[in-house]
DNA sequence: CTAAAAACGAACAATATCGAACATTGCCCA
DNA sequence: TGGGCAATGTTCGATATTGTTCGTTTTTAG
């Protein structure tokens, strides 16, 4: 690792591709310092290679936890607040996986006398800090790349509880309303949040929407509520008049 | 800890990356200070040192703890040094609260498709940095001031495993044998450890042997090897004598 | 298809950074 | 007052990174 590496990430996840005179430049070291830099990178599996620069490496894998984090960073806000505003204080409740997710951690910090158990170590993380909240982690086998903890172990242990609410993140939506997931250990988990929650909040931007994910973890029918951050496309609304899932969209 | 660690935390998070030499700059110290103090925040895992400066770990976790013992850090590091070479590859094996287990993760990072089962996040966070190494984390009560999982649930959680080593750490341990901790949520969870591995390893330096803590959690005696830093006092080696527990001390 | 230009990697020299050891300073407390 | 202790400064050999050069490969322009 080196001093330069990370901001190299960045440029790249910002533009989607760097080249070396640009970087050379933008660092002011020589092309060869920068090939060494982009080469290692490469080598560890940060990028990918191209004649002239480097690129984000493409692959199934999920998007890296840190450029999720970056998006739509007002937007989630907005969202989280709203979604703060729906949970009173003295609830208990669940959260599961995802960016969206922790940002609602975040605004709830607010809050008081809050039980919260989470599958996200992120979350875990930032509730911490209000000692006014009772946190307790969800076991299972840890996904290095979000921090979550996935598995069947970890659906057993949420069916030991049933709280008031669920806040439910999700990596995709599809248009006919599913909840979509990179990875099939966490299906388990977020049917059993929803299962054993009395209501259930789907937080999820429509930047979702034009996104896509392997695993369908549940359908939003199954839920109460949906927090979102500008008006769904027309199947989306349609499917919460008839299935009865109350819409909040915060623009 | 020292007037500059902050600010130079504070700094390394707004721009990402500080370097040495405009950090000594910054202070009007020389750089050799700061290599030193990069390296104690390092060390606290606070920042990432690279060459010419340090960046913000990658850790997936990042809880905040209260400044540890650094008390004793190469005794510990010989402990656990000696630890992980009882443990082959391959292995699987509960690790628990305290620092001296994070420590032994520390040594464990050089060994490959181990599968261990703790209810320490910082266990979690250290450990999760190679890849060859499957981490579960048993659910629980998050306790704030480690970072530990504990409570009933967390207990039935490791008893859903049966694996092949346990290393256990304690907060004392009483001269009649007994491991204490502060806690007594803490108390089933260990004692399950204990049962459900094959062989149970105990990590405590001797001055464990000089502080004391309010609720018991085992016996040395239900134990089958205690690695320490010196030789332990006279009812201690009895003990380990009577009760077929190896000793393995390392200085 | 060919030739020029750009990009590339290997090798080596130049430079910067590092850590260990020891010297110095400043502060606390007897 | 002065001895102990922790933090800092200094020096220097070891190590890591960077710059430079040059022959090779890839891309681009015609």
């Amino acid at each position: 690792m080196n001093l330069r590496h990370q901001e190299i990430l960045n440029l790249t996840r910002q533009q989607g591709k760097v080249g070396v005179t640009e970087l050379a430049l933008h660092f002011d070291v020589t092309e060869q310092t920068i090939r060494r830099d982009l080469n290692a990178l490469t080598e560890a599996g940060q990028l990918a290679r191209v004649h002239g620069g480097a690129i984000i490496p493409s692959g199934v894998i999920n998007l890296r936890y840190e450029d999720r984090q970056a998006l739509a960073q007002a937007e989630k806000e907005a969202m989280a607040e709203a979604c703060a505003r729906l949970i009173p204080e003295g609830a208990s409740l669940f959260m599961n996986i995802g960016t969206t997710t922790e940002t609602v951690a975040r605004a709830l910090l607010s809050h008081r006398d809050l039980m919260v158990i989470t599958n996200n170590l992120n979350v875990a993380n930032i509730l911490a800090e209000n000692a006014g909240i009772e946190v307790v982690v969800a076991g299972g086998i840890l996904r290095r790349s979000d921090a979550a903890l996935v598995g069947e172990v970890t659906a057993e242990f949420v069916q030991r509880f049933k709280l008031d609410y669920a806040v439910v993140g999700a990596a995709a939506v599809d248009l006919d309303g599913s909840l979509l997931d990179y990875d099939y250990r966490e299906v388990r988990v977020t049917q059993a949040i929803i299962q054993n929650a009395r209501s259930s909040i789907l937080v999820a931007d429509t930047g979702k929407f034009r996104r896509a994910a392997p695993v369908r973890i549940a359908s939003l029918a199954e839920l109460d509520v949906f927090v979102t951050d500008r008006t769904p496309p027309k199947t989306i609304r349609k499917l919460c008049k008839t299935a009865g899932v109350s819409l909040v969209v915060t623009s």
